[in-house]
DNA sequence: CCAGACTATACCCTGAAGGTATCGTGGTAA
DNA sequence: TTACCACGATACCTTCAGGGTATAGTCTGG
């Protein structure tokens, strides 16, 4: 499949007409024919219903219509990003962060280096904890805020808070009576949403060898591939699921209820390259510190409000 | 530009050799060391440092492979899902939607939806309500969850129901020093932000016909382009904003205050083509149905909790 | 049922992508 | 410092995919 076959494709969609799409992509009337002939014995898939005039999108067309245009839209993104990187001779920081933290101060840290240093180009890549890496080693991202320690000695580790774990509770059910601190205990026997499922080790076996250590076992343990799942899983009164506390915004349709225990937290872990001497480290590391002082209660082990 | 010049710069960033990678990708190392020199040109950037070995990505060129490689997925998610559709005959239902309506009960209507009619595929499009006529009367959706009232004979609407209107204060100012129902009048010499400034008419108009009615004058009003900057520079105290009562799960760090005057309501309208015989139509309906009988509060004309 | 609009088929041609041979060069080890 | 080598660039040839032209087949409206 090529970029080629997706834009003579929307072009046909729009038009419902090969012979105008023709005219406006500016080749002959019988290539675009082949073109789309092509792509749909590519695919094993009719996209277009030819024995109607004007003609009409199957499903599958409908459907492949609306993901061309989509991806025809971020190829041109990626080209401009690309020029305005290179062309400009801007510097890109990039950085990979694990999901909860787009709950908690990451967007008011990117809005201010943003401010700070308008002429850097900063690329935001989600990556789970332990994929940050070999991300940092490889050049792909310069910083990485992460959940899980680790003991790469090509790495520098900074500890910037420990967050609170709270348990998410269906509304309706006995554990989510009250707003009280839930004393771990009360996990046990409970059905356990975890996640994110791979790659391990990942948050989830915080949460779980927290719970071993307490001696604590859940009547069953459901994996899955994100917190949006689990919180939904939760939501349908599926389970429970133990996520840090800043990431309680998302979802407002369960309850939930801050662990009753000291080692009930997560770390939230500033990662980056050992030797990195790029002053944007250093600066990216004054703002979280201007952060947290402007806002103390970010580092409070306590933090029973969510952090913004 | 190419797949293929994706495909190939992905396996050079990925080696970081321009020999290795060629034979990944089964071709010679010249035509690959032309392929990715035709890429660069067509940008006009230098994606890579040759003069060190290994070679090294510039900034450019790490944006460009982490972009590439999101690209590259998303086209096979493409095949993939048209392919699915093709060839199990399965129906497709594409749904558009106003964005505020995700925080409403859309997620749960779809989840059902899913679970009811597994064989079913089902196509989420965020479009602004005025954008979902055409799209409706093109084919491009089935359905469309809207919020402004329209006039076209051949789309049929319902009003599911009237959400509350509520202001998005910022934290520390003197309208936020309650939760109570705020006064219309309160709005009057404010800075007010409003979305999505396009296309028109949209919410925003709304918003805004609502104070023209009442004869309430913001001292400013700024216009962006989503909820999320708006709310976002409400959190920055750049002014206030206005948003239906469901969107209030999307920050913690503002403040809201219902609108106190009942012609502060937005509807929720379900849009569909006017001639539509598929029986989806109707399934929805009767879900959505359900669901506001499972939960009342949703109609209530005076929901101060957010729904789900 | 016919006219007209429109898409598919047949066949040719051109240029871009790929192959082979070879040169230039940065990194490295003695 | 030099000499070797791994590796990318250059030059030039070949092939085939994509595009063009001519024309046949088909759907729709009057």
């Amino acid at each position: 499949m090529d970029l080629r076959q997706l834009r003579y494709f929307v072009a046909v969609a729009r038009e419902r007409n090969f012979t105008r799409a023709a005219e406006i992509l500016h080749i002959a009337q019988p290539p675009l024919s082949r073109q789309i002939q092509l792509l749909e014995e590519e695919l094993g898939v009719a996209l277009i219903l030819r024995k109607s005039r004007p003609i009409k999108l199957t499903d599958a067309g409908r459907l492949f219509y609306e993901q061309a245009l989509q991806v025809l839209g971020r190829v041109d993104q990626l080209k401009d990003a690309t020029r305005r990187v290179g062309m400009n001779r801007n510097r890109l920081l990039s950085i990979g962060f694990v999901a909860s933290t787009l709950y908690g101060g990451l967007p008011v840290l990117v809005r201010r280096l943003r401010q700070s240093v308008p002429e850097l180009d900063i690329q935001l890549l989600e990556l789970v904890s332990i994929q940050q890496i070999p991300a940092l080693k490889e050049g792909r991202i310069d910083i990485g805020f992460g959940r899980l320690k680790h003991s790469d000695p090509n790495v520098t580790s900074t500890v910037l808070r420990e967050e609170r774990l709270v348990a998410a509770l269906p509304e309706g059910t006995p554990l989510a009576d009250t707003d009280a601190p839930l004393p771990i205990e009360a996990i046990a026997g409970q059905k356990l949403i975890v996640y994110p499922k791979e790659p391990r080790p990942s948050y989830a076996d915080q949460v779980l060898a927290l719970l071993q250590e307490a001696d604590i076992h859940p009547s069953e343990v459901l994996e899955v591939r994100e917190i949006q799942t689990a919180l939904g899983l939760v939501a349908a009164a599926s389970g429970i699921c133990i996520i840090p506390s800043s990431a309680r915004q998302m979802r407002s349709d369960v309850r939930y209820r801050v662990i009753d225990s000291p080692r009930a937290v997560s770390p939230v872990i500033l990662n980056h390259r050992a030797g990195d001497s790029s002053h944007y480290v250093e600066m990216v590391k004054n703002l979280i510190q201007e952060m947290y002082a402007e806002n103390p209660a970010w580092l409070e082990a306590n933090n029973v409000r969510p952090p913004r």
